[in-house]
DNA sequence: CGTGAAAATATTGTCGACAATTAAAACCAA
DNA sequence: TTGGTTTTAATTGTCGACAATATTTTCACG
């Protein structure tokens, strides 16, 4: 079935991205080349060509002699993050609004449709796979190939990490009705437009993640020190 | 004196990095793991590695089992790169308007002052490392790690590169007028106007480099034709 | 006990050899 | 010659071992 994949590299890459995104592998944790290699049945090698695409990927931080740390943003870090997303995603919209084609729009609007089914559902993960997908397709449809890499390449596995890891019932009705206009813009031809919505649209989103990263920081902060105070 | 780069990676990357930015590797030319190898006395693995990095800087593109090639744009590639690049940098501009410290805004200004002095002493090279200076002093002033790396580490290796090859009698005189002009901006804490002051002066530079590829793509394309005629 | 130096351990960096795959050459048929 | 096949060579992918560096542990001394 699922054929391909023909080296080493390609086939454990996926599974420790998943590993990072899900916390599995805690953000900060340190992650030794030797007990991946082992518990993915290779060698050092492919190990740390994997390593050094996930550093590619901003989900680690890697130092010489030092080695691989699953990255950890701050709160400023952040908001940094989701600020530069805003102006590339607003920047694919107004690229969107003017060359986009019918096919790309149909199927936009499709997935608009299964959105709303998926909410009336109760459907959660898909929820936030769809989330990512009306995002993805925007930014292919931009036609700009090294606005393409920079976010699907550098900044999404950051983005996807801290979504996941800071996802509770989010906030589905309000920013599905803000997919559909900034789908309007586009379809309208009004990059301006559909640029500013975007931009909204994803600090509304920051707004979301950073109050939930800030929530769990405090509780983490908690229950370290109440482990410290046992320990003495 | 220069007592670190501990790494083999480190020693050999930024050779590598020069012979592509120089030309002395053309553009879209192959790359031989063996010989880079060979050619700086280490083995396969670090030149590997060196080679990662190198796309992750977008100078390299390699696919599996068949190797690495040196990036070469389309004249329609490297006006995405373009327009990417002064989106980003307009951004800069914006947030280093608000933040920007006392001390470096005086360092932009004496880096202005020595490109003024280097345009009467027709120092070329020194033209050159100024105004990529100039642009890297402003995006350090932003304070937005992600946005600095996603400039420094990821487009500007690239920039650098069609900047070189493509680099006659620039326009020296007009481009520090329009430094000049943004600096003005950001001291004057008008964010909005120095993101469009950058935005044009990268705009600019695009056409100029544009004219310049253009020309280049078809003298080469001359030479050729004339070369296959010869072989017949 | 605490602190700092020294020894021991663990981890990353580098190498050379072999396997898997692709690119080039040789070959044959039309 | 040309087009396609098979064979050969070249190149990339992977592995295990050793060297260089960092981290941890041990131990002596205050």
């Amino acid at each position: 079935m699922t054929e391909k994949s023909k080296t080493l590299v390609d086939q454990i890459l996926i599974q420790i991205q998943n590993s990072i995104i899900t916390g599995e592998i805690p953000a900060g944790s340190k992650i030794n080349e030797q007990s991946i290699a082992k518990q993915y049945g290779i060698s050092r090698g492919p190990t740390r060509e994997a390593l050094q695409t996930l550093e590619r990927q901003r989900l680690v931080v890697r130092a010489p002699h030092i080695g691989a740390r699953v990255a950890q943003l701050t709160v400023k870090e952040l908001n940094e993050l989701y600020q530069l997303r805003s102006v590339l995603e607003g920047m694919a919209c107004e690229l969107a609004s003017n060359r986009i084609s019918q096919t790309e729009m149909q199927s936009l609007q499709a997935l608009l449709e299964r959105q709303e089914q998926a909410l009336v559902d109760g459907d959660h993960d898909f929820q936030q796979q769809s989330e990512i997908d009306f995002h993805y397709q925007i930014i292919q449809a931009s036609d700009n190939r090294h606005l393409q890499e920079t976010l699907t390449g550098s900044l999404y596995h950051l983005i996807r990490m801290y979504r996941f890891q800071t996802s509770g019932d989010e906030r589905p009705t309000s920013a599905i009705a803000e997919h559909r206009r900034i789908i309007d813009a586009i379809a309208d031809g009004d990059g301006e437009l559909a640029n500013l919505l975007m931009r909204r649209h994803i600090e509304r989103g920051r707004k979301n993640t950073e109050i939930k990263l800030i929530e769990r920081q405090k509780q983490q902060a908690a229950a370290e020190s109440l482990l410290t105070i046992n320990n003495l």
